[in-house]
DNA sequence: TTTTGACCAAATGTCCAAATTAGTCAGTAA
DNA sequence: TTACTGACTAATTTGGACATTTGGTCAAAA
């Protein structure tokens, strides 16, 4: 094997997807920066969607391991549950592939852009959730809804980062910890 | 004063709004339905933002009254937050205008619409750190800040009610409580 | 057998004339 | 004189004919 064609392939979509999102895309172009004919393209992947899902599938996977790699076995469990989040909502905003999708999904409402989100949101929700399982069954954390419990946390997350900051100074990630800590480990009445 | 022009046009303008949206409503036909000439309208009104603003300060006026109602001075603070929020919430879904107005924000992201849905947002935020600020004051929750625990309340408010039964069941008013007691008032922590 | 790019139907974008709309104002009615 | 009106205007939006671009195919070349 000389040249890794589907790996070119790949390449070149996934900076092309980073650059110019799904819909400004064209298969045309990733066969020109890619250095191969559009038709072979299709030898590998048989529509557009495909390709786009073996790249945003990568993500994913990259996300995960990026978060489990947050977590520290030695610290608490609501240290670890901070960390993931924060490390994942900090990939998003490192990784141009996902800040243009969620720009695209935001703005253009393009489908497949959209579809991404969901199948990322989910993806987190998940990785929460069996953290929570984990912890209950260590007897760290009290009984809970573990699909409530790490819906509430991410929306918790996500409003604190990117909806804050619509209209105040941004928290830092230690003030970030301690808003967290004092609402849903500690509670706020007397 | 035989009729009342102005609140004819005003209640004419209220349905249109609410049927069709902002963008979609048009003068002639807020003029035709209140039986007035056109240019009448515009002796009490400079502009069409002018007669949507007087409507929808109304609505926020409503609302605002609708949430003091919910609240019972003999309840606690958890009791009556949840009690207004919910009330404004269900506000929302009451009235034919916000149902009209969030769907043309989020749908064709007419600037009119989104304003007034900023305002909204504003004015229940508002709401709420008043009553936070009160509560802190008479010694009845912990010290915090009363901005961003507005926030973070309504955040939560919203995601749990609107959000959640995108891919759940909606949950029970009684849950809602439940789980914002759980979360905000108790913690999570052993 | 693998790769290719010319080719096709369908989707998308580009015009521009016709229609619609917010706002005005000369004139009518009270 | 005052309150009201609707025909009018400038500006924007719409519809639809026409041109371009795009995802996907396939006969031919490598």
């Amino acid at each position: 094997m000389v040249v890794d064609r589907r790996k070119m392939i790949v390449d070149a979509a996934t900076n092309s997807f980073s650059q110019f999102g799904f819909k400004a895309t064209t298969m045309d172009q990733v066969a020109k920066i890619a250095n191969v004919g559009k038709g072979t393209i299709y030898t590998f992947f048989s529509t557009k969607e495909e390709l786009f899902d073996e790249i945003t599938n990568s993500l994913i996977k990259e996300m995960k391991i990026a978060a489990e790699e947050a977590i520290d076995e030695t610290l608490t469990f609501q240290e670890n549950v901070h960390r993931a989040l924060y490390r994942i909502l900090e990939f998003r905003l490192e990784h141009q592939l996902t800040i243009k999708l969620f720009q695209e999904g935001r703005e253009m409402r393009t489908p497949a852009a959209m579809e991404v989100i969901e199948r990322i949101e989910k993806a987190i929700l998940n990785f929460i959730k069996d953290k929570i399982e984990k912890a209950i069954n260590k007897g760290e954390i009290q009984r809970c809804d573990p699909e409530l419990t790490s819906f509430v946390m991410l929306k918790l997350y996500v409003a604190l980062i990117f909806d804050w900051e619509k209209n105040h100074e941004p928290l830092s990630k230690e003030k970030i910890a301690k808003v967290l800590e004092q609402y849903i480990f500690e509670g706020l009445s007397k």
